[in-house]
Order: C-alpha cells, then structure tokens, then sequence
DNA sequence: ATTGTAATCAACCAATTGGTTGACAAGAGG
DNA sequence: CCTCTTGTCAACCAATTGGTTGATTACAAT
C-alpha cells in the first residue's frame, strides 16, 4: 500500500462501488452498515473499499460509541483537479499556438508532417516535468 | 477489460508513469520508443502502458509510416472534472447549510449528534445518486 | 452475565496488473 | 534481397485487488 497521494487518490475512484459510496457520502454522513445496504456484497467487502478510501485521504472516520460514521473530506478532490487543469490547459494552449500557426502561414508551406515534432510547434521549453517518476 | 469509461480514466490516472506520460504529451505528440526513453522498463511496457491510455480515451495513435506519434485526447478530462465538481461542489453545499444551521440555533438547544444523520441537516432530497452499480 | 449489534481482522481465492523475455510484423534504406 | 528500426503479440511471473467465510473486538441493552 505504498503509492503516492495522486495515485491512491485516482486509484481509490477508478472502482463505481466505491464512487458511488462516495457520490452518496457527498449527501450525508453514514455508517458502514448503511453504506454497505445497497450493494450485494458482504459488510466485509464495504469496509475494505472504505480502507482504501480512508487512505486516500477521501473519507474519515470518527468513532462513535459502536458506530463509526464515515464523513467525506472533499478537500482531496483539488489534488486532483490541480493536476487535470495543469495539463488540459496546456494541451489546450497547444492547440491555440497550432492553430495560429497554421493560419498565418502561406498554403503552399504547409509541410506534409515530416516528423511528429514539429519544431515550429513545440519551444521546447519547460524541461521539468510532472512527476519524474 | 471491462468497466465503465469513468473507471477506466480514473484507472489509467491511477500510475505515475502513466500521469507523466499524460503530461509529457501534453507538450507534444511523441512516438512509442520517445515515450519510453526516461523509464527503466523495456519499451514493451511502455506499449502496455498506452494500451491503458488508448482504451480510456485519453490517447489516440495515428499510424504514419512505420512509426504511431501518439498524441493526447484532453477533452476526455471532462468526464472526471465533471464527476468530481459534482460531488465537490454539493458536499460543500452541505456544509455551508449547516453552518447556516448552527449559526441560527439557540446555543442551548444543539445536540449532543443522537445519530450521524441529523434530519434537519440532510433534506433527504435527490434520491438519485451517481451510479447504482 | 448474557445476548445482540456494528465493525474489523485474518486467511484464503480468483482475476487483474505491471513487469519481463522472446518472437514476430511492417516499413525504410542500403 | 537483406537488414535495421519501430512497435506489437504471446506467454509467463509476482504482486495487488476485490471478493468470500469465519473469528474477534467493542459497546449497548436486556
């Protein structure tokens, strides 16, 4: 269970149970038995999916005499937004500067993609990276 | 190789090699053997890898000679923003009422939380939820 | 003290995942 | 025609995942 906090966190919502225990967590806080009612899988299998999502930060729980309420900590979604916004806008500005270039230029110096990199298209700045693995 | 596409993205997110690769190429298109060069696995993991991509939609390759330039599909970002705003933005509604809540009750009239579903704080409204799996 | 309820822990199982090596297909260029 | 480059396919392997059943912990209530 090691994994970095984006992965846990991307990881923990790749599974509908577990999104779905999360869309009805956004609602109202609830116990395991009450989140685990409408699925067809045991106690057992509900509490696990809420360990993965306790530990990607998404959910906490605070014990209650022999209930522990399960309360969604949204907070943790901007992780991941940060990380979508980053690069859709650059993928779009991308486009933009393509665009651009291809508007401005002569018909007849359209190349016929002689390489996937185009030099015009790509400054070739910020060597830095996400995350370098 | 199931799964509904919002798993699928989330899933394909789920790898910081994977991520990286995502923001590497939203900088620029790139071959496989491009790709692959800064990871020390061997370049058939990396194909692998962007089979994951591919089936999510987040990547599309276009044959060109010998060699597939494989180019980000960011528009596929939408379906996990979406997703996520969703449920960010009505858990946060959630707590804005009951801030609204405690702020107008009488100090001597809050509860002791009797059970983790206050009725007042939770309508009960929207039966629907996100994906009834 | 016994019983019941809420939840977790532990061991196990089948399927999936991320990686490997080795063989192969498809063009490009000599 | 041969060879090199680019990439995929196939089979295999260890680790992880999502599920099960059975036992156990921790309170509450009778």
């Amino acid at each position: 269970m090691a994994a970095d906090p984006l992965s846990r966190v991307f990881s923990a919502l790749a599974d509908p149970t577990r999104r779905d225990m999360v869309a009805r967590l956004a609602a109202s806080d609830a116990t395991v038995n009450e989140l685990a009612e409408p699925y067809d899988v045991t106690v057992q299998a509900v509490s696990k999916h809420l360990k993965v999502l306790e530990d990607a930060g998404l959910v906490s729980r605070t014990r209650e005499a022999q209930r522990r309420p399960v309360h969604l900590e949204a907070n943790v979604f901007d992780l991941m937004t940060k990380w979508i916004e980053r690069y859709r806008r650059q993928a779009e500005e991308r486009y933009r500067r393509l665009d651009d270039l291809l508007r401005t230029m002569p018909d007849e110096l359209l190349p016929t993609r002689p390489t996937a990199t185009a030099p015009e298209t790509e400054p070739e700045t910020e060597p830095e990276i996400g995350e370098p693995r």
